[in-house]
RNA sequence: CGGGGCAUAGCUCAGCCUGGUAGAGCACUGGUUUUGGGAACCAGGGGUCGCAAGUUCGAAUCUUGCUGCCCCGACCA
């Protein structure tokens, strides 16, 4: 993309509504405009490393055998009465009414709907296991949304919903998500640890918090220090073997939220040079209810003893929107974001320090053309502006690699290549920039391990 | 929902106390000179001072009501 085709409306001055790091560098970056309380424009920057995350919740969803479809943001009030929760749910829930008078919300969830249209189809338990997901916007009026998109009104969420036959086959279901998530927040650049978490009036060990340490998160929690570089799943993980030993794995180590926090078997369990009490933010949650929907809404499978059963559920939440900020407070500097190369709006930009220069705009065309030859998905920076706005910009949206080339590199043949992350600058010859590039930022994709 | 605060140019803000022709910086437009870390100079454009009522000869400024937004707390399947 050519910086001076493109629509990047950076701010120099911080907008005085923003108080935390994500929320300022997002309106910097011309990454989000609000629209009113809780409800933002997603600007192309923003929108397209939102959608980066959505292909990568969506790949790893459906290699751990969930299926995707959509549902209606909009849901009819009966479908909630028939589970009760239209009175249980208070005035975090939008209430519409249509011109014929009928009653119907802005769904902040989709328990109900997706429960309704497995007991209109699924018949049999041998089409189980089944679990279906989308990635909708919800709404929730909350009272006082804030810190941008990390808690809005208004969000986008990938939610799966998992039916079973009976508990086992749930807990199966479970784990597949539970490895799922540990490989696309991985796959994203976070490092996101799963904690207990309160299942409610269910009971079981069945719910776990995904949490990504940060400073400005919202809750306190507590952890084991090797969960921190524990391994991934890898690519090839078999969803259909056996998983415990994963699992198993990663929840043998103390991990709580502040609500599920038991002071003295985190003393007894965890070393002191190992104990971790800091704050994070919840990037993903994954629960089993068993049949308190099934029940209700009469969604049952005839088993094979020819008896009917409620079947079991689970849900399995992801806040795309509020995974965005979330990144942003993993990785910033004081000039800027610093995208992992799996979510950054672009791999590389291209900085042509004196547009106008024939030997500059020359050599920067062939460079951009080679390197979208090559895939890189990349910006150049092709504006008249001077050099000192274009480092500016260039670090705060924050791409991983910037090509530099002025008028002294155009003749010498040499461009200097900026390591984003680390400040690191390295020259090299113009004709080996791009396998260079290509060499630093195709391992760091992600999407082959 | 309790408590606090803010609303003046696209953005950040001054002016308000003590009523009298609406301002600065950045951004924008034209021009000249610049060009390796958000350039300089010259000349311009841009406002129902959130909305409504009231007081007054006169309201951005004083009074009342409303709306919107932000912060702290409570809340957050």
């Amino acid at each position: 993309m050519r910086l001076s085709q493109y629509f990047l409306p950076v701010l120099k001055e911080v907008p005085k509504e923003a108080e935390i790091v994500s929320h300022r560098m997002m309106l910097r970056a011309g990454m989000i405009r609000q629209q009113a309380a809780g409800l933002y424009s997603w600007l192309p920057l923003g929108y397209k490393v939102l959608r980066k995350v959505q292909d990568i919740i969506e790949q790893e969803q459906n290699r751990a055998g969930a299926i995707e479809l959509l549902m209606p943001t909009l849901q009819p009030a009966d479908l909630w009465r028939e589970s009760g929760r239209y009175n249980d749910y208070g005035k975090e829930m939008l209430r519409i009414e249509d011109r014929h008078e009928r009653d119907l919300l802005y769904g902040p969830t989709n328990e109900e709907m997706v429960t309704d249209i497995f007991r209109a189809y699924v018949r049999s338990y041998k089409e189980l296991p089944l679990n279906l997901y989308h990635i909708q916007w919800k709404f929730r009026d909350e009272v006082r949304p804030r810190f941008g998109t990390m808690r809005s009104r208004e969000f986008l969420m990938k939610d799966a919903y998992s039916f079973d036959l009976d508990m086992e086959g749930a807990r199966k279901a479970y784990q597949r998500m539970f490895v799922a998530y540990l490989r696309t927040y991985w796959r994203m650049g976070l490092t996101a640890i799963p904690m207990k978490a309160d299942t409610g009036p269910i009971g079981g060990d069945l719910s776990h918090e995904f949490i990504v340490l940060a400073d400005t998160g919202e809750s306190a929690v507590f952890c084991h220090a090797d969960l921190l570089d524990k391994a991934i799943p890898s690519i090839d993980t078999n969803f259909l073997g056996d998983l415990d030993p994963i699992v198993d794995d990663w929840t043998s180590l103390y991990a709580s939220t502040e609500e599920m926090h038991d002071a003295a078997e985190y003393e007894r369990s965890v070393p002191a040079d190992k104990q971790i009490s800091a704050r994070g933010i919840e990037v993903g949650q994954i629960f089993y209810f068993g049949t308190k929907y099934s029940e209700p809404m009469k969604a049952t499978v005839t088993g094979a003893d020819g008896k009917d059963v409620a079947v079991h559920m689970g849900s399995y939440g992801i806040g795309l929107t509020r995974i965005v900020p979330a990144l942003i407070e993993a990785f910033h500097d004081d000039d800027g974001i610093i995208w992992p190369v799996s979510v950054a709006p672009f791999e590389a930009a291209i900085l042509n320090l004196k547009s106008g220069d024939a030997l500059c705009d020359e050599t920067c065309e062939k460079l951009y053309a080679e390197l979208q030859a090559a895939g890189i998905d990349t910006l150049y920076d092709d504006r008249s502006d001077g050099a000192g706005a274009k480092f500016a910009t260039a670090d705060l949206i924050g791409v991983p690699y910037q090509v530099i080339l002025g008028p002294r590199g155009a003749k010498s043949g040499e461009v200097e290549i900026k390591h984003r992350r680390t400040g690191e600058r390295e020259t090299i010859g113009i004709a080996d920039a791009v396998s260079r590039i290509v060499g630093l930022v195709v391992p760091e994709r992600r999407d082959t391990v």
